[in-house]
DNA sequence: GCTGATATATAGTTATCGTTATCTAAATGC
DNA sequence: GCATTTAGATAACGATAACTATATATCAGC
C-alpha cells in the first residue's frame, strides 16, 4: 500500500489532530503529554514537533480546525424537535442530557479554552474570532426563529444571542459539577424568559408549577 | 519576640493559604508550584507539606476556608447603589469592571476550581456544597430585594438565584476574554429581565436604546 | 535503481515538580 | 535545666514533561 507523501503528511496530521482533541477534552489539555497524543494517533512525538512545532503549536491548530462546537449540537437539537417549549428542553438536553456523550466532552474543553484564554493571548485572539461569528449566526437563526414561533426576545437579536449563550454555559458548567441544581425546568425558564417566549407556546403544562412563584 | 506554637503554627497556615489563594488565581493552580506558594509566603515547601501533606490539601483547605466569593461583592455593590437599574448595573461593574483588582483575579480562580471539579471528585464535592449554600443566600436576599423594588422575578427565588448566577458567571467569563462582546447594557437586560424588573424601575434612559428592539 | 528530499522514529537532554527523609531550632512539661 | 515534642528548614529522589538532535524509513524525479 504505497501513498504519496502529502496523503501520508495529511493523514498523519489528521490523526494527532483527532487524538489531541479526544484526550485533551477527556483529561485536560495539561495533563495530556505530547507522547500520549501521538501514541494515540499511532505516531511518535517526532511527528507532532514535525507538524506543529510545540505543543501549543497543535493546540492552536487544533482551535483553528475545530468546526464541532456548541452551535451545531443546539441547531441539531432544535430542528428535531416540534412546539417552540419542546425545543428549548431540547436544547438544553443536548447539552446537559446525562449520556456520557461527546457534547459533554466537547464542552468540557470549550470551557476550559475559554479559561485558558483569560491567560494566553493566542487562545484568546482564536476564541474571540470564533466568538464573534458563533454569536452571529445564533443571532440570525434566532431572529428567524423568533418571527416564525412568535417571540419578542429581550434585545436585539445580537444581544440576545450573547446573553443565551452566557446562561446557557453558566447553567452547564453548574451542571456538570452539581447536576441536582440545574433541573431542566430551571434552564428551560431562563431560556423562555430570554427569548421572550410567550407562555402559550412554552411546554406543555406537566411541570407547569415550577414556572410559578412563591414569594 | 517569643511566640506559642499554636500561634507560630496558625500564622504559617495564614501565610500559606494567603499566598496559595493570591498565587492560583493569578497564574492558576497548576502552573503554581508548591515551592512557590512556600516562597510566597516567606516558607519552605517542608511547611507546607507538614500542614496539608500535599498540594492537593492545600488546594482543599483554601477551598473550606475561603470566605471571599462572589457573593461578598455583589452585595455590596447592590448595598450602594441606589435605583434598582442603577444597582443591576453597580453588580455587573463589580464582577466586569475593568480595574485589574482582586474581583478578577478571584473570579478566573472561581470558574478554575468549577472547571477542576468536573475531573476532580473532591474539589466537587466542596464546591457543590458551597455552592448551594450560595444559592440559598442568594435567593434569600432576592426575594426581599424584589418585594422592595416591586419586582417580580421569572420564577422561584432559588429557580431565579440559579439562572441569575448561572448568566453572571457566562457573562463574566466570555467578558473577560472578549469584552467588547459584553457591553454592560447588555448585561443589565438579562438581569433586568431575569428579575421581572419593570421597565420603569430600571435604569435612566440614556442609553435605553439598547433595549429597543430591531427585528 | 539511484539520489535528493521529506516524513516520521529514536534516543537523549534539561528542567521542573511533587514528595519524602532527615536535620535543626524553638517551645513545652517536669 | 533537661528531655520531649513540635514547627519548619534543607537536601535529595524519582518521575515526568517539553523539546532537540539525529537517525531511519518512505516517496519523487530521473
Amino acid at each position: 500500500m504505497t501513498r504519496t507523501q502529502q496523503e501520508r503528511k495529511a493523514e498523519t496530521r489528521g490523526r494527532l489532530l483527532d487524538a489531541a482533541a479526544a484526550l485533551f477534552a477527556s483529561r485536560g489539555i495539561d495533563a495530556v503529554s505530547v507522547d500520549a497524543v501521538a501514541e494515540a494517533a499511532g505516531r511518535t512525538s517526532g511527528a507532532v514537533y514535525a507538524h506543529f512545532g510545540s505543543k501549543q503549536g497543535l493546540l492552536l491548530a487544533l482551535l483553528d480546525e475545530w468546526k464541532q462546537s456548541m452551535l451545531t449540537v443546539l441547531f441539531a437539537a432544535v430542528a428535531v424537535a416540534g412546539e417552540p417549549g419542546d425545543q428549548l428542553a431540547a436544547v438544553w438536553e443536548s447539552l446537559a442530557g446525562d449520556g456520557a456523550g461527546p457534547g459533554r466532552a466537547w464542552s468540557l474543553l470549550e470551557d476550559e479554552l475559554w479559561l485558558r484564554a483569560s491567560r494566553d493571548a493566542d487562545v484568546a485572539a482564536v476564541l474571540t474570532e470564533r466568538n464573534a461569528e458563533a454569536r452571529r449566526i445564533t443571532a440570525r437563526q434566532l431572529a428567524v426563529w423568533a418571527l416564525r414561533v412568535g417571540a419578542t426576545p429581550v434585545g436585539d437579536a445580537e444581544t440576545t444571542a450573547t446573553l443565551l449563550r452566557a446562561l446557557l454555559r453558566g447553567l452547564e458548567l453548574e451542571h456538570r459539577v452539581d447536576p441536582a441544581a440545574v433541573p431542566p425546568a430551571t434552564a428551560v425558564l431562563g431560556l423562555a424568559t430570554l427569548l421572550g417566549l410567550p407562555p402559550d407556546r412554552q411546554a406543555d403544562p406537566p411541570d407547569s408549577h415550577l414556572t410559578t412563584r412563591r414569594p
